[in-house]
DNA sequence: ACTTGTAAACTACAGGTGTAGTATAATTGA
DNA sequence: TCAATTATACTACACCTGTAGTTTACAAGT
């Protein structure tokens, strides 16, 4: 499970929704974009079970039900997908990322305070990472 | 041309050669690329000539040669990008990205000190961003 | 003028994605 | 038991990408 396949848009709305329940079935996946996006019942199964073919789904059985759940944990997803744009886009340069953010990102006081914040409590601790809320 | 469409790893590595020279042909790009990757020139030819169907690349004649030339800068096609990855991952959240680059993507303290300084010379700046050496 | 090299066009094909209709199988209510 | 519901599977299709062979057209040398 280590450096997952980047995943389109559509594949990681319905990623978030596995992240954030645990577990579901398609017709709750469904339901639960329903707000964003206005997709047939059908394109979410198939967006499902591909994403289950592929590995970063499983499922078990409820009866006449799937019940799936992720294989993946978004933090890979997020990662390796982070690594993927910066190899793309800025030859491996990380620091790059972030000069860009800054200088063309159209970045606002507020997160130019936040981003100092964050970074000087950087540095030793490792844990949890952006792990509730990002 | 604004908001271009994401490119591909190997159609990036394509525009950058348009980026560097300005313009090339079909054979200078296989050439440029050669070190990186191994594809036949006709490969190399169908890519840039997708580019240019997508209005990527435009190309000017020269006796039987077409010289292609980008229509999109690198800038744009940067921006557009890490904008889709900001909206994909973290919800349009651009400090949450910097903070996953901190806390999940091996930052070196030398990286991390050098962030630290890019922060703080940030602000009024907001000219050249990083377009040397990215 | 004929051959040879080469550039660009055309064709091809597998695999992924977005999108969804149809068919089949199973559950459940009448 | 039979029909209605419904979930999952199967099929479909357009379009993109990576990859490259084949064909055609033109230029240059002999």
């Amino acid at each position: 499970m280590p450096d997952p396949k980047p995943l389109s848009a559509l594949q990681m709305a319905v990623m978030r929704v596995f992240w954030t329940r645990g577990e579901a079935t398609s017709s709750e996946v469904h339901h639960a974009l329903r707000a964003q996006r206005d997709l047939a019942p059908t394109t979410v199964a198939t967006v499902i079970s591909r994403l289950a073919k592929q590995g970063i789904l499983d499922f078990r059985r409820d009866g006449r039900q799937y019940i799936y759940f992720p294989l993946v944990t978004e933090r890979e997803v997020r990662r390796s997908m982070v690594g993927d744009l910066i190899d793309t886009l800025f030859r491996g340069n990380r620091t790059a990322l972030v000069s860009h953010l800054v200088n063309e990102g159209d970045i606002t006081p507020d997160e130019l305070a936040l981003l100092r914040r964050l970074l000087n409590n950087a540095d030793s601790d490792d844990t949890d990472a952006d792990g509730g809320h990002a």
